[in-house]
DNA sequence: ACAAAAGTGTTTTTTATACACCCATGC
DNA sequence: GCATGGGTGTATAAAAAACACTTTTGT
């Protein structure tokens, strides 16, 4: 853990020390997370990989930095060449950069590293267009029906699934999800898909979620199915502005 | 930021399309936190610069990641160069990696990427011996007064101190930087610290954190100076277990 | 005795939890 | 008219916040 080869003496000798250093490149691994309110299910993206390692195996949907290219770009670019939406929430999750995480990495190959950079991202599930490459290489899997992944990728989509948690509790990026205007009822659902059927009593959410003040209910009604009609409501950003940064519990 | 020129046929192309891909160096940047209760100061580790960019500049311990190395392992390296701890508490907080972050990737050279993936750490203050390495190329800043940094060392620290934060509210990490054998006003002056002055009454923070169940009273006491003496406490990790993982709130 | 620090208790306010109940619609 | 989902209210319990008060030491 610590020989004491000095990076002091970098300088002088600069060849030797410098073929000390691992050379890298760096991939990006998007877990791309939506949810099913008809269904109550939270959805992650795979893609079949159809390229050297692991190839014919699930994975999240990923590529390798190119020059030029800040690491969110990247993440990006693979999110759009996989998928259109309209909006989306994507954020940095962790950085997995172990020896021997990636089987390119083998002794024999260039002695290259590769390190993933994951980021998260929450997308819109009813607007969201897979864009299919060959017959089917590319899925959203319900989250308890997630099968092996290649690499690291299952610990990645477990990190992943904890953020998604942790998000809503104390952000408000459920309505980067919801639809500009949902009902009450969409909102609690789409909490109780993720969080879990006990999290809480519907009247309760209700109450909490309304006495923050960063709904503006729309008036408008709409009927779904049968009962009484619902009020749609609005995100209100200007409301919400002063709690930015700050922390906040929702629910 | 989405050039469709394809991964895909990287097998058969396969030097062309190596060629876009960036080549990283990367880096480990340490936020290395201490808590001078007695001065209720939060102090973070800089190190002056004595090589190539930036020299003389202050900046955080970091280093390069060797051949063989994890990411962690090198964060653990840095810090035991610089600093001689017996307990300390390491987790992985944020990579930055933006193109032009670096001074080195200036086109003239290698073309090759700098990317830092960063490190918080938090250490005892009165047990951690700084390893001195010229006259003074090492020190604890308070976080009001920590200068100008190099590179984009300022973010780090921010984002960092948030970090800090957030981990003394929701999890044990202050028992990390204390003795083992505490007094109850040790542990509020150290919320005090990192939290600001009126995060809770001294009164209801005994409360609280008492009912929690994972401090015990060694039935020792200490005198601090005048006035009645202090019963001495301790962290209780085995009542502290059924709780982690678990979402908790501290204070 | 009195200042200083530790520790306990009490009161008030706010928030959480569990339900009971009314409302508006489709069929 | 009755089942279905939407929406309001109330009663109880628990937690947070404010602060008065007691206890034990050093000087």
């Amino acid at each position: 853990m610590s020989e004491k080869r000095g990076d002091r003496k970098a300088v002088t000798v600069k060849i030797a020390s410098d073929a000390a250093l691992a050379d890298f490149k760096v991939g990006v691994d998007n877990v791309i997370f939506s949810v099913d309110i008809a269904q109550g299910r939270v959805l992650v993206l795979l893609v079949m990989r159809d390229d050297d390692p692991s190839i014919g195996q699930w994975s999240l949907p990923g590529t390798l930095v190119r020059q030029g290219e800040s690491l969110e770009d990247a993440a990006y670019r693979v999110l759009a060449e996989k998928i259109r939406v309209n909006n989306l929430y994507l954020e940095q999750l962790y950085t997995f950069g172990g020896p021997d995480r990636d089987p390119r990495e083998a002794p024999d190959s260039y002695n290259e590293r590769y390190l993933s950079v994951s980021y998260f991202a929450l997308v819109r599930y009813d607007e969201a267009q897979l864009i299919a490459e060959g017959v089917n290489g590319i899925a959203w899997y319900p989250l308890n029906t997630v099968p092996d992944l290649a690499f690291d990728h299952d610990r990645i989509v477990e990190y992943g699934y904890r953020r998604l948690r942790n998000k809503l509790e104390y952000s408000p990026v459920a309505f980067e999800v919801l639809p500009d205007r949902f009902t009450l009822n969409e909102l609690f659902q789409l909490y109780t898909a993720v969080l879990g059927e006990n999290f809480s009593d519907y009247s309760n959410f209700r109450t909490r979620v309304l006495k923050l003040g960063i709904l503006g209910d729309t008036g408008e009604k709409v009927s779904r199915g049968a009962g009484r009609p619902a009020s749609l409501y609005q995100f209100d950003r200007e409301a919400f502005a002063p709690f930015k940064d700050k922390p906040m519990v929702f629910i």
